[in-house]
DNA sequence: GAAAAATCATACCGTAGAGTACGGTAATGA
DNA sequence: TCATTACCGTACTCTACGGTATGATTTTTC
């Protein structure tokens, strides 16, 4: 009564279940690393969530240095690819310099955001190279998309902007200005969509008014 | 051939003795904690630094988060100090708010400043008081002063600003823009007078561009 | 169905660090 | 002078955690 139903398995069913396996485990560190910081997580506790045995563990990540690298690695690229942003060159800046606001802003106020900037950052001193890694694939990329569409939008004639690059950094940290930092501090929990809202709003009309 | 010199300790000598003590054991501890976190801080190491014995350093501070606590009170105390902002009403508003600009882009891009901001940023998870007595103490503060100039140029015709404090919080996260994020994330180390100057005028240009 | 690989449960090792205990010694106060 | 208070040095306890070892059990592959 064995029935070879399984038809595709033939590049591997080992690999299936331990890649799965793996995202199993960057699942579980990544919420404890993100809650509790790097010091305050502990491998024991890892393996006990997940049920497993420590021997397990450790056969896919042989070190905790190497499952916090793995988590950061795993956590900054899902950031890079949710920031498809919304600059569309055929709207009127206005409508897009707004809009890619109070996307923004509704990105990095989210509690995730916020637990992965902490832990970046309380980490980058006995890591360095975690604060590097980070810088250049969230902050970085998005400063450049904004500056792509910035140096556009001035040769449109639809902007008075000299230095692009300026410009979207402080655009962007514009949309720092009020929450995140109260955010990051501890000071605020969720961010209602009004408060995200009038954020976005006061830093496009600043930004609009000096360079509109 | 004992002679009564020392004229003052009536009010105790051995409570200068123990304050002075108790001076020397925040500096160590302060220097510790900024420079390698909470975590990679042992009392062990303090104790061994300060030539005295771990029972002497308990009889100061009976345990390591009561030690942290005070040195965070000292640092942000000493913060609040040094805020001693040159916003002078009598200059014309470009002058003083770039020269404000200067003095706290300087000011925030200290080593011990952006140290101190990690260390706060990656412990208000662990204690949210951390975080929050922080931001009383250090921006809060700073953002009721510029907040207080801001609203008098306005008096005076001189800029037009209807929301004080949305405009102060605008002014100072410009500070932050550029350099700032990348000390915190460690791909800067010292920053020249040249680089201050240039952020700082950045971000006042922007500023007086939207609300001169 | 049997060999091989992965996983499990659990006990263990080494280290490190917070906090305690204690006997001896120097400074302080009256 | 004498009691007290603070300090020193050091050894110690206790707990936690990263990492290892091992033998049994399950799962996959052929």
């Amino acid at each position: 009564m064995i029935v070879e139903s399984t038809a595709i398995p033939p590049p591997g069913r080992r690999e299936m279940r331990r890649a799965s396996r793996r995202e199993a485990i960057l699942d579980v560190a990544q919420r404890s690393f993100l809650e509790s910081g790097y010091a305050a997580t502990t491998m024991n506790a890892i393996a006990a969530e997940l049920g497993g045995s420590k021997g397990t563990l450790w056969s896919y990540f042989p070190s905790k240095e190497l499952l916090f690298a793995a988590v950061l690695d795993r956590a900054t690229a899902s950031f890079r690819t949710q920031v498809a942003v919304v600059l569309n060159p055929a709207d009127p800046p206005e409508r897009a310099i707004r809009g890619f606001c109070r996307r923004f802003v509704e990105r990095i106020c989210r509690p995730e955001s916020i637990a992965l900037y902490r832990l970046v950052i309380g980490e980058s001193q006995r890591f360095p190279e975690v604060g590097r890694i980070f810088y250049e694939r969230a902050p970085a990329i998005t400063r450049k998309i904004v500056a792509d569409y910035l140096a556009g939008a001035a040769e449109r004639g639809q902007l008075k902007i000299e230095d692009a690059m300026l410009a979207a950094e402080q655009l962007t940290h514009m949309c720092l200005a009020g929450m995140h930092q109260r955010f990051i501090l501890g000071l605020l929990d969720k961010p209602s969509a009004a408060m995200i809202k009038a954020e976005a709003d006061r830093a496009a009309d600043l930004f609009l008014r000096a360079y509109g």
